[in-house]
DNA sequence: GCGTGTACTTAACAGCGTTAAGTTAGCCGG
DNA sequence: CCGGCTAACTTAACGCTGTTAAGTACACGC
């Protein structure tokens, strides 16, 4: 039941398990390269050299191809989350989780997209739901409600998903405009980066207690 | 030149011009019902009982079909916008412009996700720019340089589409993911109307200049 | 040596947006 | 009255998509 087997005809150098991770890394180069809809099944099999069937032979369907390249990224950014998580200060901790998800979605606009901006039909329960060092929004979650209870929060915010949110919502609200309306001339963009952070900032001051 | 003509075959009965409008007509009722993905030249073809050509003779191609089906829709926002223009306290006047949005972006999703939450490759004048009365965020953009120059917000805050920008984008942002991640576990969804609300108040206390 | 299972291929299906070419019907100038 | 013009529509097809059924080749365990 081991797979040790490897099935790799006269195709020879290749190693068979391997290739699934060949077929991750040619779509992620795609992916990034090219946006999402340059990714077909027939143009990663063309890259990797194989027959668009045999992607279905590791991959159930597209979608799950693309949730597991986004799930490798989507730990990154919690994880990034985690470095940010040693600042003591829930504030200012909160700001700084604000700019690392603003980098992390205008430097990889293709992950952003499929990750926050697609109706996907059902639940991909990919990444571990609830698990700080797994999933970024719970780490976000924590981070508000440890102001909660440190009373730093005007006293009417009580529940941390709802104060979570709005954090949240500046943050992609910037990001995901500014992905939607990049280079379009509707908007006079300032640069998004810093709009995002003074929009943070904004916004706590309008959370915080004032003492 | 005039269109008086009428080729409407021994199909009859039916007006010839008005089978564009006949075309829009079905268009949007399965937009709205079904979602844009429901959408297909083909499947709309079938509704209005042509040939998926024939809507060729009317649109440029799907895409401007889509377009003009929103762009009523895109001015009847800016119009619920005016509504709200009536209002003296600029302040208070942006609040009332994010009840609006947040409310059009929860009842038309479809059309908000088409609209807010799409790349377009090109930029499609369809509404007019610029024009407060055609174009929504032309609207918004106004009532916060009107905010500035009375000298309500933070002397900081010079630039109305920088403050424009963060406005929209708390209520954007909730907008936008209370519909990605509309019935998914993820998140513990408070109400997204008022949670809305209560992230606008918010970054209105952060941007208005105290006293 | 023989089955078994894994990795792959060939061929095809159904659907999509879109287009080239042909048909039909009505108007308008001579 | 009638030929030409044009708008509105159809038939047939192209090239693309994701996906699947069926078949083949190889390496392993027994």
């Amino acid at each position: 039941m081991i797979p040790t087997t490897r099935g790799a005809k006269e195709r020879g150098a290749r190693e068979p398990q391997e290739t699934r991770g060949l077929i991750l890394d040619a779509a992620r180069e795609m992916f990034v390269r090219e946006g999402i809809e340059a990714v077909t099944m027939r143009a990663i099999a063309k890259k990797v050299e194989y027959t668009p069937t045999a992607i279905y032979h590791h991959f159930r369907d597209k979608h799950a191809l693309l949730r597991e390249l986004c799930e490798n990224d989507m730990r990154a950014l919690a994880q990034a989350f985690q470095r940010s998580g040693k600042i003591e200060d829930p504030i200012e901790r909160l700001r700084r989780i604000g700019q690392t998800y603003i980098r992390f979605g205008l430097e990889n606009p293709s992950h952003y997209r499929f990750l926050f901006m697609t109706v996907t039909p059902e639940v991909d329960p990919g990444v571990e739901k609830g698990n700080p060092e797994e999933d970024a929004y719970s780490f976000l979650r924590r981070t508000v409600a440890e102001a909660i209870s440190a009373g730093r929060l005007r006293l009417e915010l009580t529940d941390p998903d709802q104060v979570a949110l709005m954090a949240w919502s500046v943050i992609h609200g910037i990001v995901s405009l500014s992905i939607v309306f990049d280079n379009d001339d509707w908007i006079a963009w300032p640069d998004p980066e810093k709009t995002g952070l003074e929009g943070m900032d904004a916004l706590i001051r309008g959370i915080v207690r004032e003492r």
